[in-house]
RNA sequence: GCGGGAGUAGCUCAGUUGGCCAGAGCACCUGGUUGUGGCCCAGGGGGUCGUGGGUUCAAGUCCCAUCUCUCGCCCCA
């Protein structure tokens, strides 16, 4: 018999790094609330092609990252890769046009991705997501990056570059798309092997290289700041203004590209230097072809992505509930008498916990200890002769024996 | 899919050119203290040395294979 463990790229999470979730998902909901921001919730398993119309057939994450299988009634159904496909299908699904003329969605949960496993990605990893739908104006993608800094302010973290790009859009981004394509075909020579594999299959890709080979014969290369239309340039102009005006700090980098397909516009990345090569700590950019091409009508979209494994390595720690009693009960026939004041205590919305079983003294102190809580209660023979019970409190080292009654407003008041 | 590093106690690791019964610190348990934790002292439990094979009188140590973890490439948040 062998033990069963763990898949690989899948973790287990104790409470330190659990209460790191909990935190920002709290922090999430606050400030995207005062933004407007309602909570979704859709399903973690969709039909494979919402993911293929959505981010894109020729992605890698459509291609070969996705958990696919095959249902009872051979229907083909993914595990979702990212947040945005399943919120845009509900949005769609439900007409939540009709209903009301913007959507302001946030959501959080896990996403699955089958790739090899390294620090800051996992194969089930976590994001918080926002999306709004059905606002064209650069102030919503000015709300949503201010929006996002502020989140990132709440839970602590500091150090990191926002950089800013602008993709183009259906009017003007062919254009540059071919023109790129062309020149990389004729310097194809000074390109790295991955880039000549992109040239084709993913143009845009090329711009992202990191090699400075490749990086110095793009500087040769065509720009998409010359291709772009008049709209797309005076959507970009604005959302810089918006972002000055909001105090915010930035970095445009024309080599900025998103990784799906349904990008368009603005696209923004927050990286950070301090969590190893998977520096992306989150992401976005207006989308506004993507609820078109789930067969909704022509209705904007902007949003982004932030990966909690990430963002929880930068976070600096959180301190968890420290519990407010531990009792211990020194004689077998007294633990059902302690198990009351538990409960009471407990119900009176104290938190702690007691020994079950009586043994050496000695170890449940240490227990009692062990535990961190402020108080401990001791309940033995002497307390229940005289109805009272010995509250101890453990950073002081004092004690004092008090009538039952008593015991919750002593740690009640201290708590105070 | 490709490349680097690492697997010895619950955790972090030591183990010298192969050689006596495989070690330390921390953690855990018990006792020193009949009902007082942390500090100290004494003792204790716990290991198929990742797994399988090979070389050898002898393998944690050398060779091969394999698995797992980890960092990076790719890709992405």
């Amino acid at each position: 018999m062998s033990r069963i463990s763990r898949i690989k790229g899948f973790a287990d999470m104790f409470p330190e790094e659990s209460e790191r979730y909990t935190f920002m998902e709290a922090q999430a909901r606050r400030i995207f609330g005062v933004c407007g921001f309602r909570e979704w919730r859709t399903p973690l398993l969709e039909l494979t092609e919402l993911f293929r119309r959505t981010i894109g057939d020729e992605t890698d994450v459509v291609q070969k990252e996705m958990y696919t299988f095959v249902d009872a009634k051979g229907r083909s159904l993914s595990l979702r890769p990212e947040a945005t496909a399943g919120i845009v299908r509900a949005y769609v699904q439900e007409s939540c046009y009709e209903r009301e003329r913007v959507s302001r969605v946030f959501t959080c949960g896990p996403m699955f991705r089958h790739e090899r496993p390294q620090k800051g990605r996992m194969r089930q990893f976590h994001q918080i997501n926002c999306e709004c739908l059905g606002d064209p104006s650069p102030m919503a993608d000015a709300e949503m990056i201010l929006m996002l800094l502020e989140f990132l302010k709440a839970i602590g973290i500091g150090k990191t570059v926002l950089k800013l790009n602008s993709l183009g859009c259906v009017a003007c981004r062919p254009a540059y798309v071919e023109r790129l394509g062309e020149f990389l075909a004729k310097v194809s020579g000074d390109l790295c092997p991955d880039c000549k594999r992109r040239a084709a299959a993913n143009t845009m890709r090329v711009l992202d290289c990191k090699r400075p080979e490749c990086r110095a014969v793009l500087e040769r290369g065509p720009k998409m700041s010359d291709f772009q239309c008049a709209d797309c340039r005076d959507h970009f102009g604005r959302v810089t203004r918006l972002l000055d005006a909001g105090g915010a700090a930035y970095e445009t980098d024309p080599c900025l590209v998103r990784g799906l397909d349904y990008y368009c516009r603005t696209a923004f990345e927050v990286l950070s230097a301090d969590i190893g090569a998977q520096s992306a700590v989150a992401g976005g950019g207006r989308y506004d072809g993507l609820v078109w091409s789930l067969n909704g009508p022509d209705i904007p979209g902007v949003g982004f992505a932030c990966g909690l494994e990430r963002l929880a390595m930068l976070m600096p720690p959180t301190a968890s509930a420290v519990p407010d009693f531990h009792l211990l009960v020194l004689d077998e026939g007294l633990l059902e008498d302690g198990f009351a004041l538990m409960q009471d205590l407990r119900g009176r919305g104290l938190s702690g916990v007691m020994n079950h079983e009586v043994s050496g003294f000695k170890g449940l102190m240490r227990q009692a200890d062990r535990s961190g809580a402020w108080f401990c209660l001791l309940l033995g023979p002497d307390e229940a002769a005289a109805g009272a019970v010995t509250v101890k409190d453990m950073r002081e080292g004092g004690q004092r024996t008090v009538p039952r009654e008593n015991v919750y407003d002593i740690l009640a008041g201290d708590k105070s």
